[in-house]
DNA sequence: AACTATTTATAAGA
DNA sequence: TTCTTATAAATAGTT
């Protein structure tokens, strides 16, 4: 879609395949943000960047959407590529709130409050650790968060649905000990 | 992008809100797509539509990515917490001056001091900690991230997101065996 | 980061 | 639904 026609081939030159990557990532969230506002549907986008940097984009954010695929595919299929899944769930349409509400943070320039405050109230609804193992797993997320968080906290506003996920897990996750 | 520029909300027509989504889904799909294919990336994309069906789009498949996440970001090598440093209540001071720090960064154009409000009140607000040991693990945490914070408080804020995301994935896959 | 020439995506219409 | 086509958007190569 330019001045010329590529191929669909990875992009050899390490320096053009990053702008394209950056390029096309937020075209790519760009579009998934107009499927959703335009249709009410609830979308997921993650992304590992070829330099292995992860990013995403969640409308209305990507915890439950994750959650709901997960609940609903459980049954042995689980997580499969490219499949259309006929099981039905339920329409959960908010988003036109969610994106005027976004908007204002936006132009604010900050988003995060909204992840915090959610964040906040999560933990509780985690089963209670009965050993310090657990809360200090959770701890360890949070550290990871908060530094994650340090070297970025300017974003866009569909990106801050994702932050509060993030906080959510290091607070509330109390089963994430044994992945680390 | 076609005979008329449509405005950015929902379709009112249920009939025409249908087809939108079906248009878009392929092309949001066929994008992502050409984003893995053309530059290495991974990528996994979750959808419901409007009506509650569930797509997925993966490359390779969402639930590598979830393990690739697992495996980088949570080395057990980091994060690691110290027993018995420090007492609770110096560790409550240094919060509050990290909190105070963060409200000058705030004027710089940084708003995390609900973070800070947030985190400072989690530690003592969740489960009455039977162990001192889970406050002071706590307390800990934080200062160390409210020191990341104060150091630098800028960046994508997208990465972290997507971490948030895969974490929750990878742990919601393993929350689900029982019912699989 | 911006800027165009082109290629793509897609809103209407059939 | 699937195809067609006029336009709006995305973006490859360039500055």
């Amino acid at each position: 879609m330019g001045r010329r026609k590529i191929e669909m081939k990875v992009v050899e030159d390490s320096s053009s395949r990053q702008v394209t990557f950056s390029k096309r990532r937020t075209g790519l969230f760009k579009k998934a943000n107009e499927l959703a506002t335009l249709c009410g549907a609830e979308i997921a986008v993650l992304v590992f960047s070829p330099g292995g940097k992860p990013f995403s984009f969640g409308h209305p954010n990507v915890e439950s959407i994750a959650d709901r695929f997960l609940n609903q595919e459980c049954p042995k299929s689980k997580f499969r590529v490219s499949k259309n899944d006929e099981k039905a769930g339920r329409l959960n349409q908010q988003l036109e709130d969610m994106e005027s509400q976004l908007e204002a943070e936006k132009k604010r320039g900050l988003v995060l409050d909204k992840a915090v405050l959610k964040a906040k109230g999560l933990p509780l609804k985690g089963k209670p650790p009965s050993f310090g193992e657990l809360s200090r797993a959770d701890l360890r997320k949070m550290k990871a968060s908060l530094e994650a968080l340090r070297e970025n906290v300017k974003e866009k506003a569909s990106e801050m649905e994702a932050s509060s996920s993030l906080l959510l897990l290091a607070n509330g996750r109390r089963d994430s000990y044994d992945c680390c």
